[in-house]
DNA sequence: ATGAAAGCGCTAACAG
DNA sequence: CTGTTAGCGCTTTCAT
């Protein structure tokens, strides 16, 4: 059996309340009494049990996390690495473990978040699902557990969150593209549904805008996150009266859908259309020709994540905050000047 | 403040014990009380408290795996999400948690793994990495606890554990490229160190010498796991007297980096050169030609090892077991039969 | 500066 | 079938 703190108490000739203090560094105990303990617990291998220390304390120093099930993200992969990197290296520094927990849909989400919750598991989590499941967050508002989002939800509540500006970050990607000259700029969009979708979209409107040129709606084609989707969004705007010259595309997967049409169809990338994803997803720049793409931080979406959570969670009545994480623009070569067409080797290497 | 087991038992007009047993399902209860019990606890929205429970039975129902940090390991991503989506898919069944813990290196993993176990935060862990830390897995030995590894360490030993039959698969691969008609085949292969590198090294070897061909030292080449090491090896090959048709890579990385080569070289793929590679990486199917590559089935090797663990943290005294999970080679484009030359447009395009 | 005692919420004999 | 009792290992008043 593992020793307990009467074990070392005994050995040190002390009472357990001294051993407790001593491991919670209490000023108030003596040097030699310090030392004697220290020694003790040194002989004994001891360690103290978590779960023990958590009951009284009421909390198990430890954060939950949820990941999807579905294979279909499975693309979406290397952001939730990232993200778990960023959370862990900050909760780890405070103590605290990260609990993952697998979901297989937004039901199987909220029952397990809400039950990791209740039974004392986790002190709080971090959700990050795109598609915000209101029905948790007001319950975990009137529960009043603590938790932070990553990607904002609905605007207009007070909850903690951080996210990217995406507003900004089309604006600027769209920004580059007519820069280059581009006057036909199409964007292949996500869900309409998803704040996330909503603000790229906005970004990419305001930048025609203070461009002075119109927005059409025929050069907007919002779908899922899939390759396929990009795939027939590019088709589409392909067979417009007008083409686009280029295409914001928010996703990097969508983009590699979209890139894949235009190979088939032997046009040039950027000779014929440029290309600018969302993600900068590991792939994109191992693809020809390699993807500009927008770099969200991932990582550091998780440490400021972690960050908030940690502060709310170890002094309660904290008021909610925000944090907007920058992007950046990462260019490759799927981006040119508009009309130079040419350069088929590569876009049929897709 | 959350109900206890003690307000639960007041509202049913009970005692505490019999809640208990209505909680762990305990047979020898009346059905009227146990209605009413559960009835009681709806009410109250009462939720077990895990650590009270676990402080009593000795066990967290949770479980440890450990992610690497370290960036240079982020291709290795995809392997880590399968892995985590295969393990926690069989211990929530079990209703286990997964408990995910951030590494920097060795000696902070061997740190975080016995502390983990050590307070009880963990039942038992799946150690899952390719340099295995051998002080580590004696220690957890010695101390008894709990653990499986996926991937075989040093031979010899009797642990648990989880692996690919990589000779096998290495054999397999190989006599593809024999039946192809390939007859110059190099390896290159990983450190020299890894059980894994000697394995899938041996299995070339072996199917070499199965179809009478001699090996060769010069067409063998080791080292670390990355794109530009394949990058290099494919230039050592391809300034042998007489340089392959066709190489075997232990990784879809160094393969990538290879084909890279190629491409430069502009050498034709599978014109000139067949290529197969190993993990059959997300990214293999997206670049031109795609890799054919070994598939590990990684969320079956997430599984059996789970499997296992539950088994040993289950019932203690279980014997030392074993599981290889069978492999599958996918064929895609970058293979051919030698000698047919041509085809100079994909491989310019890797 | 240290000890005694109570209790965190639950389970597990042991009675009955 | 159900209640009583005694902890699990730790922290925390309250004394001293």
């Amino acid at each position: 059996m593992a020793a307990t703190i009467k074990d070392v108490a005994k050995k040190a000739e002390v009472s357990p309340s001294t051993v407790s203090r001593v491991i919670a560094n209490n000023p108030r105990i003596s040097q030699d009494t310090h030392e004697k303990v220290r020694k003790a617990m040194k002989e004994l291998g001891y360690h103290p049990n978590a779960m023990a220390r958590g009951l009284v304390k009421q909390k198990s120093q430890t954060i939950g996390l949820f990941i999807s099930t579905s294979a279909e993200l499975a693309l979406s992969n290397p952001f939730f690495v990232e993200a778990i990197r960023g959370i862990g290296s900050v909760i780890q520094k405070h103590g605290y473990s990260l609990l993952l927990h697998s979901i297989e849909d937004e039901k199987d989400a909220e029952r397990a978040c809400l039950s990791l919750l209740r039974q004392k598991k986790v002190d709080g989590v971090v959700l990050s699902t795109s598609r915000v499941n209101d029905k948790l967050i007001s319950k975990l508002q009137t529960e009043g557990y603590p938790f932070v989002v990553i990607g904002r939800p609905v605007p207009g509540l007070s909850i903690n969150w951080v996210n990217n500006d995406n507003i900004k970050a089309a604006y600027e990607a769209t920004e580059y593209l007519l820069k280059l000259g581009h006057q036909q700029i199409a964007m292949i969009s996500g869900p309409e549904d998803l704040v996330v979708s909503m603000d790229r979209a906005k970004g990419y409107k305001m930048a025609l805008q203070s461009y002075g040129l119109p927005f059409r709606q025929e050069y907007l084609k919002s779908g899922p996150f899939t390759q396929v989707f990009g795939q027939e969004a590019m088709k589409h705007l392909l067979s417009l009266e007008q083409p686009p010259t280029a295409v914001l595309v928010a996703d990097d997967l969508m983009a590699f859908g979209a890139m894949e049409t235009l190979k088939t169809r032997n046009l040039s990338i950027p000779g014929d259309m440029s290309i600018v994803g969302f993600n900068d997803s590991p792939l994109a720049s191992f693809i020809h020709p390699a993807l500009t793409s927008v770099n969200l931080n991932i990582y550091e979406l998780g440490t400021q994540a972690a960050k908030l959570l940690m502060e709310i969670v170890e002094k309660p009545g904290h008021n909610a905050s925000q944090r907007v994480i920058p992007t950046q623009l990462i260019i490759r070569e799927s981006c040119g000047s508009p009309g130079k067409g040419g350069d088929t080797l590569k876009a049929s290497c897709v």
